[in-house]
RNA sequence: CAAGUAGAUUGCCUUAUCGCUGUUUCGAUUUAUCGAGAUGGAGGAAAGUCCGAACACCGUAGUGUAAUCAUAGUGGUUAACGACCACCAGUCGUGAGGCUAGGAAAAGUGCAACAGAAAGUAUGUACAGGUAAUGCUGUAGUGAAACCGGGUAAACUCUAUGUGGUGCAAUGUCAUGUAAACUAGUGUUUGAGCGUGCACGCGCGAUGCUAGAGGGUAGACAGCUAAAGUUUAUUAGUAAUAAUAAACGCAGAUAAAUGAUAAGGGGCAUUUUUUUAGAAAAAUGUACAGAAUUCGGCUUAUAAAUUUACUUGAUUA
């Protein structure tokens, strides 16, 4: 198991990004929201995944670019919950819905149960 | 010692584990990926985007005029500036110093609280003087200002000088897919082409199919980081700054790296407790803030610390 984030597991492209938005599905965990979407692409990963943090809720550049490491620290250590126990590719965008500045404790409580509702939701659906 | 004035500097550190990103070396292969190693990786404001430039494209024959906006003592610095420095003047402060609303009122228009007869078309009252006669002359009284070519330009205005626009999402190169139109070839029952992996067979099949050119979307690369560079020293200058020498080689991401967690330590501040007027212990706090083409300024935010020069007051010798 490795605990990696690199450039081909971020999910980069706009015309994925649009349709992940437009067609996806979501599930929430305070105050994390998950959107993703079953969807294929070239590199060998099974997931793609971004991060966002709105600019409506947390003004200063320093408080976004720390939610967003925060977040993308969680997801580093747990995506194997969600990548040994699927079949298909996804991409996943998490955004940020607080209004408070979170720890990482929080932050990775609230990663692990996403995750765990994210796959009792897409098992309900295939069987 | 206390209070203050003007500058300069710093902007916590270490270790472990797991990671991100640029460059580079080696090794594997699946030839664009993987693995291992080495080595760079946020700021004094990276911020606001308020000025000035570099650079790029668009506009423009050239020149002038007008409008718009900006600036406004004198001299200097600079690539340039509305920035900076020096001096003068005015003004505030006991002082060190701070501040600038510092061109023009003899082109025109406007404005002037209270008081006052009257505030810009002057001239009432009292007293005195004077005349042929008249506010013709003086004094008193209000006011910051009362006829003076008055004041006010931090009112319009005038004068002088400058001023084209858009910003790296600029701009250039490559370019998968794809709609219509264009060009060439080929084809319409003598069947091009497509599907069924190939052949056979079967099915579909006609402004069709193939190619070119074109356009430039997804994306990639360049622009992109060596620069009006940084540090130190010397020299010139009151200074801004300049010259010379030596050393250094200093982020480059793109849904956006520069981190997360844990442990330990340091400085300072505040509070509490202990205490032998030294000090010790504990708790809390430790800021503002995150590059996005690049520079020079300005403005704003900022816990706390260090330091230089000077002023005023007090005490001691």
């Amino acid at each position: 198991m490795k605990f990696t984030y690199n450039k081909s597991e971020k999910l980069k492209s706009e015309k994925l990004i649009t349709k992940l938005f437009t067609e996806g599905k979501s599930v929430s965990a305070y105050p994390l929201r998950l959107v993703f979407l079953k969807t294929t692409f070239q590199d060998a990963v099974s997931l793609k995944t971004g991060v966002s943090v709105p600019k409506r809720n947390f003004k200063k550049a320093v408080d976004r670019i720390r939610i967003k490491r925060l977040m993308r620290e969680a997801y580093r250590l747990n995506k194997h919950l969600v990548s040994n126990n699927i079949s298909t590719q996804y991409a996943f965008m998490i955004l940020y819905v607080g209004k408070e500045k979170p720890t990482f404790i929080e932050v990775e409580a609230a990663t692990k149960k996403m995750f765990d509702k994210f796959l009792v939701k897409t098992k309900n659906n295939n069987s």
